[in-house]
DNA sequence: AAGTGGTCTAGACCACCTC
DNA sequence: AGGTGGTCTAGACCACTTG
């Protein structure tokens, strides 16, 4: 009677996924337990929980102890992000890449910044505008601030010769991280940077890092026109 | 000699995960077989597996059979984008949504939507204009082609009362999906529709769903000035 | 060819949450 | 309070890939 089995989770995850998508298990239903489909399916509980888990990763199911398992309703578009050390992404298309320090100084951080680090109060970090380019022509132009509660040790680095950004990733690894997506248009200081008309359209990244709560570094990164991020899955 | 055991795999991932971010396990170096690690802590091989594949997934550690498990070096910065479904994105912020279909034709399918579809030859697809409102105000305009190849029954649905997007989320589930994103200006139509100035900087998603290599949609998003994407982790 | 990670099993116990 | 998913173990075998 039943069918000639599969051992392997990510089989079963196609099963019960195609399942799903041939409306077989409807948004909102409650699939069998574990147990049921492990025995119907001639396995181990454990793979088929490795499959759930898998499918419940993609937003594609709800787990839920005692709860079950449920289809998602009103599933959203799920994908994994990767935003590249910037040197790599421009030598990687073939270019020539370069860093150029436009400015480096001890400042009162914005209170924007602060909060965003989940700072209570504002504090003097090194702020620090930078160019990224690629062929010589501007890539990327970032503003970014460092903690020196964090990270005072950025202090003794040579910052004209040695990318901030690369320091930190190689010497003070984060734990947790947020990013912003954004447009907006080029103004005074940026589009005299990036070499643009004022108020082109530029598409920006944020990006906050922490270690265990203590803020590292947030940057605003500026792109150059055209400038796409791609994702996978 | 061995401090006192921690058996869950998170608490396992929190340790090595610590010991590469104090530097004991430094970028590039290898660590230890997982049977060694298993037994220094004194747990199962495949609590060590499940914490190691958890840091691989987050792009710190790469692990190849035979080849062991390394430190990353030229770390990315990985997240994960949810991308919701706008009318509830807009009733979670507590405004009022609507949607406006504004065209609606059979048309061939420009090189440029066909080629990201991965099809060969260009085709007749339905386009369809329709803009997004929160609290009467434009907030995503959207321009989408859908495959009537993957898709026929589209032509049944009353695209000027049911979303196309909710409808395909509910009726033609995806394998895959592609995202793109970009800044761009608005243009005539889209300035005109979106009711903001020629020239503004807005934030653009496109977005492109297969089942099993047949396209099912592609889909321009221009969203409303000062929106913003959010990843967490 | 051999060593490493990847997976599967069977069973047990735990933790959470809904009923 | 009980049922469900989550995890851990111990052992076996498999699959990849590199030395």
């Amino acid at each position: 009677m039943t069918s000639d089995q599969k051992h392997s989770w990510s089989d079963i995850r196609e099963l019960i996924h195609s399942r799903i998508l041939d409306a077989t298990y409807r948004p909102g239903d409650k699939l069998p337990r574990d147990e049921d489909l492990a025995l119907e399916l001639g396995c181990a509980r454990t793979t088929v929980h490795r499959a759930m888990r898998s499918l419940a990763e993609s937003g594609i199911v709800e787990r839920r102890r005692k709860g079950g398992t449920i289809v998602c309703t009103d599933p959203v578009t799920r994908t994994r992000l990767d935003i590249p050390v910037t040197r790599l992404e421009v030598e990687m298309s073939g270019a020539v890449y370069a860093y150029h320090m436009v400015d480096c100084r001890h400042l009162l951080a914005p209170g924007s910044v602060t909060a965003v680090m989940g700072l209570v109060e504002r504090e003097v970090m090194l702020n620090i505008k930078a160019l990224h380019l690629s062929d010589g022509k501007p890539f990327i132009y970032e503003d970014r601030w460092i903690s020196l509660e964090t990270v005072p040790e950025i202090l003794k680095v040579d910052l004209k010769r040695q990318n901030a950004n690369e320091w930190l990733v190689r010497n003070r690894p984060y734990n947790r991280c947020s990013v912003q997506l954004y447009a907006e248009a080029a103004l005074g200081e940026i589009a005299e940077q990036m070499l643009v008309a004022p108020g082109s359209a530029l598409l920006h990244i944020e990006r906050t890092t922490w270690l265990n709560d203590a803020p590292i570094t947030h940057v605003r990164a500026t792109t150059a026109p055209g400038y796409r991020l791609s994702t996978t899955s």
